[in-house]
DNA sequence: TCCTTATATGCACACATTATCATATATAGA
DNA sequence: TCTATATATGATAATGTGTGCATATAAGGA
């Protein structure tokens, strides 16, 4: 999976192939690149520290006390996030601060979130 | 978890959210329905027969055909995403014709397509 | 009615996933 | 060095998920 800084609108790409061609289907690597991205979006606890991460960058400890998680359960979600890089982080000390790292997947949460509390 | 089993849907009641300033926490039912939206698009099976009833309309055994799985499995997958609705179906005789139905999940799904085959 | 085709469903099991516990590692400061 | 704090990691148990098998249901035609 590689990383992205990239701004994409919703209504930027329409490409569709219909009228001509046979079906296309998905190749094994793009399957897995995506079916991983929404695995990340798939869990309670990991949407709710992208979410709280959206917000600002936050220690691991603050998003353990403000989510009423473990300590554990958080370091282990974050490291699930960073393996995806969705998140990154910068060290003061002995404190990590944590960040979204994925333009895209963040716009596709917040646009999920949004889609869920209006219909 | 609470929620949760194989047999879910996601009509329910709404929440507003007023932004002061101070972090907003997200609520139970826009968590869940978040995370099985993202649940449905989380697994090859189903993102497989997304993608192709995209294309077109088309019937279980066509799906089936088409992806090389079993017709049970495509069943089951079709009624977990008819129970998300995200798919419908049309009657012809003792065939049935699915398509997508919710064109929002339809278009996330094609933005990380796209996202995944273009980094 | 009976037969055929198309699809759905209940159950069982293998596999994946998540949270917790205990412990390890890393950094800073005395 | 030793200690305290912050975070990471490995193992385990509990729970969830996907698929195949067998069978049920539904619709049309003879």
């Amino acid at each position: 999976m590689t990383h992205s800084t990239h701004e994409d609108s919703i209504h930027e790409h329409s490409f569709h192939s219909h009228s001509t061609g046979a079906y296309q289907p998905l190749d094994e690597e793009t399957l897995f690149m995506v079916t991983q991205t929404f695995k990340a979006l798939a869990d309670p606890t990991r949407v709710r520290i992208l979410h709280l991460i959206a917000e600002r960058e936050i220690s691991v400890n603050e998003i353990a006390d403000t989510l009423s998680l473990s300590q554990s359960t958080v370091s282990h979600q974050l490291r699930f996030l960073k393996n995806l890089r969705l998140v990154n982080f910068r060290r003061a000390g002995t404190t990590l601060y944590y960040s979204p790292e994925d333009q895209h997947v963040m716009t596709i949460l917040r646009q999920t979130i949004h889609h869920a509390q209006h219909d």
